[in-house]
RNA sequence: GGGUCGGUGCCCGAGUGGUUAAAGGGGGCGGACUGUAAAUCCGCUGGCUCUGCCUACGUUGGUUCAAAUCCAACCCGGCCCA
């Protein structure tokens, strides 16, 4: 595994792999102890592309560390890939991506750094926004878009196609006869040039950023810089206890979310995910791992992640709502998440009401969710989808289950 | 550019004129069970205020009472050749 010798225990945790050992005359460790000698901040790199609106909790193992970084006396770039997101990672892809326009690029970078803690006071956030010598942020538009034909060739002719067919991800679409188009092969070389850009010491990324990850180092000694060291994170498996957590395979859990329903997927992971969760989303001892059953653990590694991002408050509200909920209702919940009905009109049949509030992604799904009996008011299972509710009063101040997943209290 | 094979629902994949909202599998969702887990079993899995209507098998047009299935053109992809 990795060789931990010399390396601090902040920077330890959770870390995959670091490469290279040993950067021509010094050593990792040596960098790190150095840069306090010598009272020089380490430019300590994370790149995201905007490409979608939700951070989740598998980005945020990345942000954490950086933030370590942060708090140990060093500075993070954060490169927003306004313009990269445009061509779209091919990594980890089997397809060619779709790529944005520039006011979604835009919008969506906007989202992420509020998510991050952005305004919010350092303790509270993220990220540290607060210290303005710990932080840089940087568009990569700055530099990409102004690099003409010949720059671009410069950096082209820096690697090889076999090269880029030896990338995991190109390889084997190329081997399962799956399209890759060839500004695809940009992406890495854009990444890397970010490396240059910005001058970093040390890249972070998930572990299937190493080929990036490298080729910015190869960019960096091209132009006569330092190259940088990476740091890889491991990436992290989504609820469904097999995939990397992603959007777009629907096992995610959105930092943006309310606490309750945070809080109600994380008690429920697969037990596999349970060690590597722990490790990686908490700061807790992980000797509690042998000490507590598989269910104490869920419930305070999902009381501990929801501490993270809501406070230890709001955290223990929802710990206790959801056992409450689970209960039966034996007694009265109270803050759970309010949804209004105040664009309903009365009267109004049940699957369509479910619909209306946008619970269901369709009216058609809503109804055969509620014919199968997945959904509760105040924990009563309500099969009969055209029931009909003929005012508000039916509802107010009633909960609604979709699941287990889904809890709301109708109200204003 | 030439040859050839192919493009089906979230994904894979069957279907080669009608009983097809389209087999089967995966995934997802819901239920039972349980530790609110896993495994297992069962149900659902295009849209629509829905006893019916609408849209769907790359696109457009055509043949037919009837097309995912036949024809034409076009678009896209793989492979081989240039």
């Amino acid at each position: 595994m990795v060789d931990t010798s010399g390396l601090p225990r902040w920077l330890l945790r959770g870390i995959e792999e670091y490469f290279p050992i040993q950067n021509s005359n010094q050593t990792f460790a040596d960098r790190i102890k150095n840069s306090y000698k010598n009272n020089k901040q380490l430019r300590v790199k994370l790149g995201i592309d905007p490409t979608g609106t939700n951070i989740h909790l598998g980005h945020s193992i990345l942000f954490k560390k950086l933030r370590a970084f942060q708090d140990n006396g060093h500075i993070a770039v954060l490169i927003i890939g306004d313009f990269t997101a445009q061509i779209g990672d091919p990594t980890g892809k089997n397809k060619t991506r779709v790529q944005l326009t520039e006011e979604e690029v835009k919008e969506n970078a906007k989202t992420y750094l509020t998510q991050l803690g952005m305004g919010k006071p350092s303790s509270e956030s993220i990220l540290d926004f607060e210290s303005k010598d710990k932080l840089e942020i940087r568009y990569n538009s700055e530099w990409l878009k102004v690099l003409n034909l010949n720059s671009i060739i410069e950096l082209m002719g820096s690697t090889t196609v076999g090269q880029m067919l030896a990338k995991e991800e190109f390889n084997k679409r190329y081997n399962s006869q799956i399209p890759i188009a060839l500004h695809e092969f940009l992406y890495p070389l854009l990444q890397g040039y970010d490396s240059v850009a910005v001058n970093s010491d040390i890249e972070l990324g998930g572990t299937d950023q190493k080929f990036n990850i490298s080729i910015g180092r190869d960019l960096q000694k091209h132009f006569k810089q330092e190259p940088q060291y990476g740091i890889l994170l491991p990436i992290l498996t989504g609820l469904d206890g097999v995939k990397k957590m992603s959007k777009s395979e629907f096992n995610t859990v959105g930092l943006s979310e309310d606490s309750l329903s945070m809080y109600s997927k994380l008690e429920k992971v697969p037990d596999n995910l349970i060690p590597s969760y722990f490790e990686l989303l908490t700061e807790l001892d992980l000797s509690i791992l042998n000490e507590k059953s598989p269910r104490d653990l869920q419930r305070r590694m999902a009381l501990e992640v929801t501490t993270l991002f809501h406070g230890s408050a709001e955290a223990l509200k929802a710990q206790s709502n959801c056992e409450k909920l689970f209960l039966g209702l034996k007694e009265k919940v109270g803050d759970i998440p309010e949804i209004s009905l105040k664009e309903v009109v009365f009267p109004v049949k049940f699957f369509y009401l479910l619909s209306v509030l946008n619970l269901f992604k369709s009216s058609s799904e809503a109804k055969r969710s509620i014919k199968g009996g997945g959904v509760r008011i105040d924990s009563e299972k309500v099969i009969n989808p055209d029931l009909i509710f003929n005012s508000r009063n039916d509802l107010d101040g009633k909960i609604i289950q979709i699941g287990k997943k889904i809890i709301k209290r109708f109200g204003n």
